[in-house]
RNA sequence: GGGGGUAUGGCGGAAUUGGUAGACGCGCCAGACUCAAAAUCUGGUGACUUCGGUCGUCUCGGUUCGACUCCGAGUAUCCCCA
């Protein structure tokens, strides 16, 4: 026998699938598309094992599903623009381009060490002019359409990356740079943004999607929608001075004893009194130093000052004093509050500590007969479900929700007040000061202002001989031949937007890129070109199952959805959701369990894996080490189970016929039994993503091959070892290529056969082993044919003798029988 | 502080969804082959046990003839959000 050297055949069969095209897929075929995608991987260099993880069971899936019958289309492509590899540029003094292109030939020759059926043909890297420019086409479109926009206001800003990011960019408590854990600040600058509040509303939707819960209710947390009232308060003594509040609990309005104003707030200056402006500016000044969670922390002592003036309360006169304090967010709702202190947290506590009055205002029904005092209370009442209206004059009784609702009809009646919608969304920052990104096709006119880049004139390229200094800076600004332009409208001197765009801009559409990669290349684009192959598109879209870690939830996944349902109002796409189905997969750790990564010293190399054990085995062990979406921790030993398996199946497939063949009826009808079991287990766990399941049944059925050698040469031996290997092949393509083609020679390639189908009269037992319980304690075990009824299985069942010596002179009580299952006696 | 997940042998994990707990793999133990080792093969492997059994799925309580599975309370741990 030939000994089993996985990487010698690896190897070859790997050269011998792209030299056959069977990797390309057929736009042209009659079969059912099947669109899979798995998240294209940044190029950083190096194929983690953590990019294994993800995509070793995407490949074994898509192999599955066209062997279910399907055209599948599984492309790859790099998300190449990003910071790295400009950091790289600042210290090797090379360009980016030159290290991304690098970095991107290097991982596809590791990525093909996985044997994967990616459709090589329809690869993508983002930093591609012919790519980019596309990013910039919709950049226009999104601009015309109201969807994209300037403004100046606050934004995070990582002072290491030296550049701004987006909301979903700014991780944790601290408030860290998703890139470098270094603490965000707040600064003001002219920023680009993408409206994607405006489709909130839409996005909290996933109706017809399957989709995780996890990630449903992560973004649905994220967009934070929350139903409320905004209405106005008038400055007392001024007749035109006036601003808004947002509550989502109008109903506690009479309960209002103050109220406050972010310190940045546009009326602070205009309504403080002359007396309190010194002690106004230097808490303004001490505010703008501190960050956002250090002011709105709920342990954090809140603190504030009195402006001097007083606001209206309009449901009923009364005149309450405005105060600043930096618990309020300028960016948050309307930058002021309507402060309650006796039922919310923070204004009770502001209250106390300035002997503010805290009057109580709802109650709980049980509490209405003897109505809390609001200075004796030591906590605000917060009850919402239920509550009743106190102390608010013909509002008194009104109970939740019906309270709520008579408040805001009465604010929206009397004109000062109307029901909005508030979402904890922002709109997407894309604006990034820095140079390898997508430019943003804008130019600045002195005469004109701000233009459009024509669409003719797309790309905008990136120069190749910017000059990276550590400046911190982009290069971008100081480049005389980027920088300096003409103005598209009068032809005068202008200068070019040096921001370039989130590279989260790349990845929300590139899986209508891999359709047809780089489309209409080298051709002028118009205003009213069709971003892609409508035709294509059309019958590939949207993607059929989408893979990927959970880590994205909140960013990528959202954008993603976000392009999807613009691009769609623009009537360049006939559906608003851009992916069915969706798995996210879990992470893989490190030996001790936490989080690979250098600084740990406990990262898995995947090539020297490859080198040692084979693709297959190293494929094949990471399906096998749990459930996918769970993720799990490294065992560098467990994966000589799976290249014991592999070399198993091996020497199965070369075992000769005895020469005696003396192989019991009995034997072959087990193995048969076997072979349509594992059919019917394996495909429903591979459907299912249950990959590590479906490898154990294969385990199982190698067991019981290997427990009946004296069939090898028999036909029931060779409808084994084929189903064996086509149940194989999608979890490990290389062996069972080479198996299959020595097995059946002629047949073609074991990736072009259907998956085998199971008998179902086959699968079913015919003897079952019954569990006799005495009082719920197992007593017994009894074979008996499978289709026993009732009566019978009770009768065999008491009539047991083991069971006899238990029952003996015991009342029975009751007998419960499960017919081919389990019979439990009650006695007493 | 709020929301969500998880908890099963020495380890990774199975369990037809309320019916034999521990499939499959790792590790370990014993045996075969070998001068020896590796590889391979065979058998064993939850704990305790007086070898009859008894206990056992994070803890405590509940429902049920029967609970890893359902309900209540708690602990630990992970993720997301503040």
């Amino acid at each position: 026998m030939q000994e089993y050297l996985p990487q010698e055949i690896e190897t070859k069969w790997q050269n011998y699938w792209e030299e056959q095209g069977l990797l390309d897929f057929d736009f042209a075929s009659e079969k059912p598309k099947f669109y899979m995608l798995t998240m294209l991987p940044y190029p950083s260099g190096d194929l983690h094992i953590g990019h294994w993880y993800a995509m070793a069971p995407s490949d074994c899936y898509a192999r599955f599903m066209k062997m279910q019958g399907n055209e599948v289309f599984f492309p790859i492509g790099f998300d190449a623009f990003g910071l790295p590899a400009e950091n790289a540029a600042i210290q090797n003094n090379i360009h980016p381009k030159t290290w991304t292109y690098a970095n991107i030939e290097r991982m596809q020759k590791q990525l093909r060490t996985m044997g994967n059926m990616f459709a090589w043909k329809n690869e993508v890297a983002s930093c591609d002019p012919e790519y980019y420019k596309w990013s910039q086409w919709f950049f226009l479109k999104m601009l015309e359409h109201d969807l994209a926009y300037r403004e100046y206001s606050p934004v995070d800003f990582c002072n290491h990356c030296q550049t701004t990011l987006a909301r979903e960019q700014v991780w944790g408590e601290d408030r860290v740079c998703e890139r470098c854990q270094n603490p965000v600040v707040k600064k003001k600058l002219n920023q680009w943004k993408l409206r994607i509040t405006k489709y909130a509303d839409e996005l909290l939707d996933f109706e017809g999607l399957d989709w995780p819960e996890r990630v449903r209710s992560m973004q649905q947390n994220w967009i934070g929608r929350s139903e409320g009232v905004e209405f106005a308060l008038k400055i007392s003594d001024s007749t035109d001075l006036s601003f808004r509040v947002f509550t989502t609990r109008p109903d506690t309005v009479f309960g209002m004893t103050f109220c406050v104003l972010a310190p940045e707030h546009i009326l602070v200056d205009q309504i403080t009194t002359p007396e309190k402006k010194e002690a106004i500016k230097a808490y303004k000044d001490a505010a703008e130093r501190k960050n956002e969670i250090e002011r709105t922390a709920e342990g954090q002592e809140k603190d504030g000052v009195f402006t001097g003036a007083f606001a209206v309360n309009p449901m009923n006169g009364e005149s309450v004093p405005i105060w600043i304090a930096d618990y309020v967010l300028a960016s948050y709702g309307t930058g002021a509050i309507m402060a309650v202190p006796g039922h919310d947290e923070r204004d009770f506590h502001f209250a106390r500590k300035y002997g503010l009055p805290t009057p109580v205002v709802i109650v709980a029904p049980e509490q209405l007969d003897s109505i809390p005092d609001g200075d004796d209370l030591s906590e605000p009442i917060l009850q919402k479900e239920n509550s009743v209206m106190v102390n608010s004059l013909s509002f008194d009784g009104a109970v939740w929700p019906e309270s709520y609702n008579r408040v805001a009809d009465m604010m929206q009646k009397e004109g000062f007040g109307e029901r909005q919608i508030n979402y904890r969304l922002h709109d997407w920052l894309i604006s990034r000061q820095r140079m390898w990104g997508t430019p943003i096709p804008i130019v600045y006119c002195e005469s004109c202002g701000m233009q459009p880049v024509p669409y003719e004139e797309l790309p905008v390229v990136l120069p190749d001989d910017a000059e990276f200094k550590p400046t911190g800076e982009s290069p971008l600004k100081y480049h005389e031949g980027f920088l300096k332009t003409k103005c598209p409208k009068c032809g005068g001197d202008a200068e070019r937007e040096t921001d370039t765009m989130d590279t989260f801009i790349c990845s929300s559409w590139y899986y209508y890129a891999y359709v047809a990669p780089y489309w209409k290349k080298g051709e002028t684009l118009t205003k009213s070109d069709q971003p892609w192959d409508v035709e294509k598109i059309r019958n590939m879209c949207p993607v059929d199952q989408y893979t990927g870690g959970i880590e994205h939830a909140t960013m990528h996944l959202l954008y993603f959805r976000f392009y999807t349902k613009a691009l769609a109002d623009m009537g360049l796409l006939n559906f608003r959701e851009p992916a069915k189905r969706l798995f996210n997969q879990g992470m893989i750790l490190g030996e001790d369990h936490e989080k690979m990564s250098k600084s740990r010293g406990n990262v898995v190399n995947p090539d020297d894996l490859v080198q040692k054990y084979g693709t297959d085995t190293v494929r094949a062990y990471l399906m096998f080490l749990g459930p996918w979406d769970a993720g799990a921790p490294w065992n560098p030993h467990g994966i000589e189970g799976l290249a014991r398996f592999f070399k198993g199946v091996w020497t199965l497939c070369h075992l000769e016929a005895p020469e005696t063949a003396a192989v019991s009826e009995d034997t072959k009808k087990k193995l048969r039994k076997t072979l349509h079991q594992t059919i019917k287990k394996s495909g429903e766990d591979l459907q299912h993503f249950r990959f590590n399941t479906a490898i154990a049944a294969l385990m199982a059925f190698r067991n019981v091959l290997k427990a009946a050698p004296e069939a090898a040469g028999t036909e029931v031996w060779h409808e084994c070892l084929e189903g064996m290997l086509l149940m194989l092949a999608p979890i490990a393509p290389h062996i069972t290529e080479e198996l299959w083609q020595k097995l059946k020679p002629g047949s073609g390639s074991i990736h072009q056969q259907k998956w085998p189908e199971y008998n179902e009269s086959l699968v079913a037992e015919e003897m079952v082993t019954l569990v006799v319980q005495v009082n719920g304690k197992v007593r017994d075990r009894l074979e008996m044919p499978a289709g026993t009824n009732k009566e019978e299985t009770e009768r065999l069942a008491l009539a047991a003798p083991k069971v006899q010596n238990y029952i003996e002179g015991k009342q029975i009580r009751k007998v419960v029988v499960v017919p081919e299952r389990l019979v439990n006696i009650v006695c007493s």
